[in-house]
DNA sequence: ATAATATGAATGAAAG
DNA sequence: CTTTCATTCATATTAT
């Protein structure tokens, strides 16, 4: 909380003027847009970084790369290190108000919310708190979608499996959702394997030019200067 | 990394190579050589991503002589599908390359391609990998109509920000509240907004976790300001 | 902590 | 071209 008003404090009081007052006369001053191009550019390529990171290390320590998912990093203001942390983008999550009236909308019936109806209930819904169009739109989509889905799940699971369909091989072990695509099987786009199945697709390998561990290391020293701008 | 951490550093004037080593708090200001160094820890960024990149390509190139190929349909049922679960997709997925060069291709602004130029494109990309025109013909489409759904008037309630107050909760290293889990007691979050347009701030950072693909459109357009995020 | 699940969002493909 | 669907991904939340 403190950080943050500091932060509005110092994106405030930008511009060139007031500051040369006291003893920074030969300082350089960005303006805000700079400045937010700068902290932006930063911040990602730290997460760039550390992501390709982690992923380096999932794929060369061969553990599934389900998880991937970089959590937070405690980062002890003691050790200094940065960890950036960076914006975890939070998604849009309705109030309980809004779901309230979102449902009710949706029970309504009306299939399509139409481009117009959907301005509307996000006007209506943002007296509830945030809400965007795209939020509104997004949250139809997915509840449509998972109310059909719905209706072919709660019975036996064995029951489906594609008979006459030209089904999937795919080996998908077990899997036991029912969550078989029930209607457009699909497969079948005429996705030509025109490609030259002994292509070579590994031409493309050479070593980097540095070590995995110098790139570590530099990150984590970059890290450390973003820290100023996040 | 000790340095900056925190912009109460104020103790060393004289700089270590912290960039905001001044006496006064919160001014966006710096030195020359902060600047400098500023400067040149961004570009430390992109060789890294870049390499990094390229470490990501030469491990899974190899992957990919394995299987991974995007029809996944040639697996054959008769082999009792031992073979766990290729991770296979059935719709296709850009490579990182391939969508790179989309990208730059739909940037031309060359508008509609014609059936040759898809043809042309098709053939150029499967150089990356598995696509077929009909998968060209596809991206063009939704990302012309995707890119086109950029005229929402935010009538939304919060759109705040007078450029100074940019949202990201985003604490920082120190003081950092532990977890302040919103249950959302209806502290309002300033959620990202939507599909921003060409508004140039608000570009990037929104997603930071995401995908490979992702990933690598991102460093493509990290250098400049391209507003390529939906 | 770890796993499981719910759900907002992204996107290839298809329908209209 | 525009809208919708289906599927997958990522994250937040909850349960074990």
């Amino acid at each position: 909380m403190e950080e943050i008003k500091k932060k509005k404090n110092m994106s405030s009081n930008n511009n060139n003027n007031g500051i040369g007052g006291s003893n920074n006369l030969y300082m350089k001053v960005m303006s805000d847009e700079q400045m937010e191009e700068l902290r932006q550019q930063i911040s990602v390529y730290g997460t760039i970084c550390d992501q390709l990171v982690q992923m380096h290390n999932s794929i060369t320590s061969q553990q599934d790369l389900v998880g991937l998912r970089l959590g937070s990093l405690y980062c002890d203001p003691m050790m200094g290190c940065s960890g950036h942390k960076i914006s975890a983008r939070q998604r849009w999550t309705p109030t309980p108000l809004q779901l309230q009236l979102l449902e009710r909308i949706f029970d309504e019936g009306n299939g399509t919310p139409t481009k117009q109806k959907i301005k509307d209930i996000t006007n209506e819904l943002g007296q509830h708190g945030p809400i965007s169009e795209t939020n509104v739109y997004n949250w139809f989509q997915n509840r449509r979608a998972r109310s059909k889905r719905k209706q072919l799940a709660p019975t036996s699971i064995n029951n489906i499996n594609n008979n006459n369909n030209n089904a999937e091989p795919e080996a998908e072990t077990e899997l036991d959702s029912p969550k078989q695509k029930k209607t457009t099987p699909q497969s079948f786009q005429l996705q030509p394997y025109d490609y030259d199945n002994s292509s070579p697709h590994s031409l493309y390998i050479h070593s980097p030019d540095i070590g995995f561990d110098q790139l570590m290391s530099k990150i984590e020293v970059s890290g450390c200067y973003s820290s100023y701008f996040l």
